[in-house]
DNA sequence: CTGAAAGCGCTTACAG
DNA sequence: CTGAAAGCGCTTACAG
């Protein structure tokens, strides 16, 4: 059984396929066509079950009213979360989004932006991995419509959102040197990042703002493909029985960091907030309903979301509006995992 | 700046846009081109970085290379990991996914289907939410290739992809009763789906072997939209002070019902196992941080989403093809919820 | 071996 | 008020 197309109706109907397009999108009024056949078409047109081909659409006027999206990884909660509402902010635009994980490999997502565009997506929402700078500077210079989310580039000229990352590192730590904390340590990955920077210097600036001295041993990076053993390894160095300069408090820059540091602490044996006091990004269930639960940096993850999108479709009617970098605030949620 | 096309290619060449399609598509020694002129129009094609049009190929074709993916809500992690399987087994077939979340809403999944097939994907894989079982069925009858995964309606001839419910939570159950526990509980939900049916029964037969009467007080199902105030009255409801018949074990049907459970117990000063031992179906990175991390029923996720995009594509390329029903076996991955 | 032509299903100037 | 025609960028039978 074909699908019914537009000629379909016109043929069936003895009219043009011009009319029968002017009257299903709405033209009908504009071209003054009569009530009487406006009626007909339309009524057909339920009657065949008509859908429109939205690529042949797609192909005559240029727009598909599909998003690629990029991030890390749909599997991971954060993503998880901020993915569904660019689906919804979206679908409330009557976009449709194709989503794609990178891993954080620039190959990957370089390859993944060359198949959507292929696709002819009207735009990008992009959480680019390290390294993908020439990727994003070539959608720059081909005047494709494109916003960045979580991560940035201060050197390339982009719609972006992004969050306050030195001030959500720099409250955190506050907090934790107001509860008597002296030896708060840094675990963060080496995505080589601003905003994980931006991160790490918050907290250094909360201990100096403390008068308390920077300890570069304290601050641990990862390499961004980070398993169990290398998070095992660090919190061992950290905290080990033989390390008279342990730690007593951990900021963790990422929740998959987080969730994997609680798994080996407790391995260990460690009380949390007794032995370690913790802070998070990011809010993952986990979080709460682990045996402390955690006090997080909570991301804004509806509006990044929502302003994403609306960035992005400002960006697609209007190619020639100026970029917009848009820095949010987050939410600072505190339970029991730095005690009180 | 505008973008090349195979037209383009052609020209500055002075050859046919046929031969240029030829060769692209890499059918050059199959029409005997001249491995000269093959050269000329590959060097040309990464020069000009010509990027074909797959919307134009899927208009002439029809095939689109993309895949529909319906699922409950994609921030929920067992369909984030999930999606990312399949999403990964399509791209090694070089096919793209377009994700929607149906929130379990047949109204949203109408939709949503509607959407897809206007946007031409050659087919679909849905987790289908209760009372969908007319579109599905109208899937069946316009030829339309889909699967059906977690979920599945027996009186529909489908491709589906489930996991053995049955077995699983008969095997759970098990695990608690010899581990000396006599008052279980099974918390489930009101999808009107046979497989919550599925859990409920092989929950049963395990206590009829087990010549443990069957109370239908201990069976709770919740309506799907529960929220924390429903789970928190379902659970005080079982383990309240004043029950003097209370639950000593509970067999959470979804892990979105045992985080949430898992905080109501906690918030009641309840100690998992001591007072409550537990297993869930699923198994979210917070079942292993939690107080005591959870004796789970994990699901194949992996094999999941490769088989479904297997069977998909196999349904694609081959029409008439008899539909697959697979049923899968789960792990069971024993923590310390139950105790010992 | 290579090219001219038709056509996938739409939209939209243009003409009357 | 309505229709004939061109064209978006491809693929593919057909012809030579």
């Amino acid at each position: 059984m074909k699908k019914t197309s537009l000629n379909d109706i016109a043929q069936q109907l003895g009219v043009s396929k011009t009319l029968v397009s002017f009257v299903l999108n709405g033209k009908g009024k504009e071209f003054r066509i009569s009530d009487d056949i406006c009626k007909k078409v339309i009524d057909l047109a339920k009657e065949l079950n008509y859908q429109p081909n939205r690529i042949a659409q797609g192909l005559r006027t240029g727009k598909t009213n599909t998003i690629g999206l990029i991030i890390a990884d749909i599997a991971n909660q954060f993503f998880g979360k901020l993915g569904r509402e660019i689906e919804q902010e979206a679908a409330r635009h009557g976009y449709r989004v194709i989503f794609c994980s990178s891993d954080e490999n620039p190959e990957k997502s370089k390859q993944q932006i060359a198949m959507l565009q292929q696709s002819q997506v009207d735009g990008f929402i992009i959480s680019p991995p390290m390294n993908s700078e020439e990727q994003i500077r070539s959608l720059s210079k081909s005047n494709i419509p494109y916003v960045l989310i979580d991560r940035y580039f201060p050197e390339i000229e982009s719609n972006y959102i992004v969050i306050d990352n030195f001030d959500a590192a720099y409250r955190a730590t506050s907090h934790l040197l107001k509860l008597g904390r002296k030896r708060i340590a840094n675990l963060t990955v080496n995505l080589d990042l601003v905003i994980m920077k931006e991160r790490t210097e918050g907290y250094k600036q909360a201990l100096r703002d403390a008068g308390v001295e920077i300890d570069e041993n304290l601050v641990k990076v990862l390499p961004f493909t980070h398993d169990n053993k290398d998070i095992d390894r660090t919190i061992k160095d950290l905290v080990g029985k033989r390390n008279n300069k342990k730690a007593d408090a951990i900021l963790f820059s990422t929740s998959k960091l987080g969730i994997m540091g609680i798994e080996c602490i407790s391995a260990l044996g460690l009380k949390i907030p007794e032995d370690l006091a913790i802070v998070s990004f990011d809010d993952p269930d986990a979080y709460r309903i682990c045996v402390s639960p955690v006090t997080v940096i909570n991301q804004p993850l509806k509006e990044i979301g929502k302003m994403a999108v609306q960035v992005l479709l400002n960006k697609i009617k209007h190619p020639i509006a100026k970029n917009q970098t848009i820095t949010l605030k987050t939410d600072f949620i505190i339970r029991k995992s730095c005690g009180s």
